[in-house]
DNA sequence: TTTTTAAGGAACCGATTGGTTCCTAAATGG
DNA sequence: CCATTTAGGAACCAATCGGTTCCTTAAAAA
C-alpha cells in the first residue's frame, strides 16, 4: 500500500499500478473502444473502487495518459543525456522511436498519437494535453541541439525549428508504423532526418 | 440515380454521395465513435437502405475510406503534375498537407491516419488499406522525384527512400496538427523537408 | 400485367453501455 | 470503543448498441 497519510482503512492497491494496468486497456481499443468492464478486467478492481479512486472514466484517462507521458519523456531524456557526441545521443533516441514504430510494437502505436486522433478534436481537455506533450519532446531536442550546436557538431540554425522537425518525424513514424512495417525502413527515417542536423 | 444497369426499381440514391455522407461521419467521430443513428442522420438513408446498399457498417467504412483515398490520391497527382519546376510541385502539395494539418482542418485531422491509428492494430484488412494508401502517396512522390533527378532539380539518391520521407513527414504534420497549430509552423516543417531533396 | 428490385418505416432482438447507489466486511487511527 | 475510510460485490438505471426482419409502397423492366 505504500504510502499511507489518512484515517480510516488504507487503499489495498497502488493507484500508479492501476493507473498503469488501464494505461494498457486504453493503449489497445483506445478511449470509445474501452468499455467499464474491459477497465475492471485490465485492473483487476471492482467498479466502486475505480470510481471511488479516480473519479470517472476520462479521469481515469488523463492519470492514464500522465503516466504515460512521464515515462517517454524520462526515456527519451535519458538517451539525450548519455555520454558521448550529442549526435549520436540524438540518433539513439530517434533509433528507439524507430523500434517503437516497427513490427508489433509499431502496431501497438503510441497512446498519445492514439488519444490526440481520436479526442482532441472534441476533447479541448485532452488536445492541451498533447500539445503539451509534443512541445517537451520539442524542449529535449532543442536543449541537444544547442549543446550540439555549441560545440561544432550540429549546424547553425532555429533549434526550435529543428527540433520540431524531429518531432514531426517521430510522430509520422508512429502512424506508418501502425500498419506494421521493418524496422529497417524506420532506421532508413531516422538516417534522413539526422541529415538535418549534419554541417552543410 | 444516374446510371443504372438492372431490372426492378432504380435506387433513388447515389451510392458515392451515401458513401461521401458517410465518409464524413467515420471522419469526425472515428469508427467506434459512429453509431448507426450517426450514420443514418449523416446519409439520410434508412437503416434498410444503408444496409442493403452497404452490407454492414465494416463494408460502409471501406467504401468510405476508397472515396476518400481516391480524391486524396487524385489531388497530390494534380499538384505533382503542375507546370513548371519539380521542386515547385513538390512543395505545392507538401503545402496543400500543410494547409490541412493547421487550424480546423488540422484539428479535423486525416480520415485514414484515424482510421489506421484505431483500427489498424485489430483489423488487418483495413491496415493493408491503410498501408496502400501510405505505398501510392510514395510512388507518387517518387515518381517526382525521378522526374526531378533526370533533370538536375534534385539531389542523386534512392528516390523511395526520399518518397517515404516525405511520407512520414506528411503523417507526422497530420497528427501534430490534430491539436490545431498555426499554417506557419506547418509550412516551417515542409521547408525542412524540403531540404532533402536539394542539391548539396 | 407480371416480375423484380428498392424505399423506408417499424418493431424487435439480446446485449451492453457509462454511471450511480447501496450494502456489509474490513482495516486503520484516535 | 468509535469514527473514518476503503473494498468489492450487487443491483439498478435509462439509453443505446449493431443487427435483423417484416411490411407496404413504389418504380422500372420484361
Amino acid at each position: 500500500m505504500a504510502t499511507h497519510a489518512g484515517l480510516g482503512r488504507p487503499r489495498e492497491f497502488d493507484l500508479d499500478v492501476a493507473a498503469r494496468d488501464a494505461m494498457n486497456v486504453f493503449w489497445d481499443h483506445g478511449y470509445e473502444g474501452t468499455s467499464l468492464p474491459d477497465l475492471i478486467e485490465g485492473t483487476g478492481l471492482s467498479r466502486g473502487s475505480l470510481y471511488k479512486a479516480f473519479g470517472d472514466k476520462k479521469k481515469l484517462l488523463l492519470a492514464a495518459l500522465d503516466l504515460y507521458m512521464a515515462e517517454g519523456l524520462r526515456a527519451t531524456a535519458d538517451l539525450l543525456s548519455q555520454p558521448g557526441t550529442v549526435k549520436e545521443a540524438i540518433r539513439a533516441s530517434l533509433l528507439r522511436y524507430a523500434r517503437l514504430s516497427s513490427g508489433e510494437a509499431g502496431r501497438r502505436g503510441c497512446l498519445v498519437v492514439a488519444i490526440a486522433v481520436e479526442m482532441a478534436a472534441h476533447d479541448p481537455a485532452l488536445a492541451e494535453r498533447a500539445a503539451q506533450m509534443f512541445r517537451r519532446i520539442q524542449q529535449l531536442y532543442a536543449g541537444a541541439i544547442v549543446r550540439g550546436q555549441a560545440n561544432g557538431e550540429i549546424a547553425e540554425g532555429d533549434e526550435q525549428a529543428m527540433a520540431r522537425f524531429l518531432v514531426c518525424q517521430i510522430q509520422g513514424m508512429r502512424v506508418l508504423g501502425k500498419t506494421g512495417g521493418l524496422e529497417a525502413d524506420m532506421v532508413a527515417l531516422v538516417d534522413s532526418a539526422m541529415l538535418m542536423l549534419e554541417r552543410n
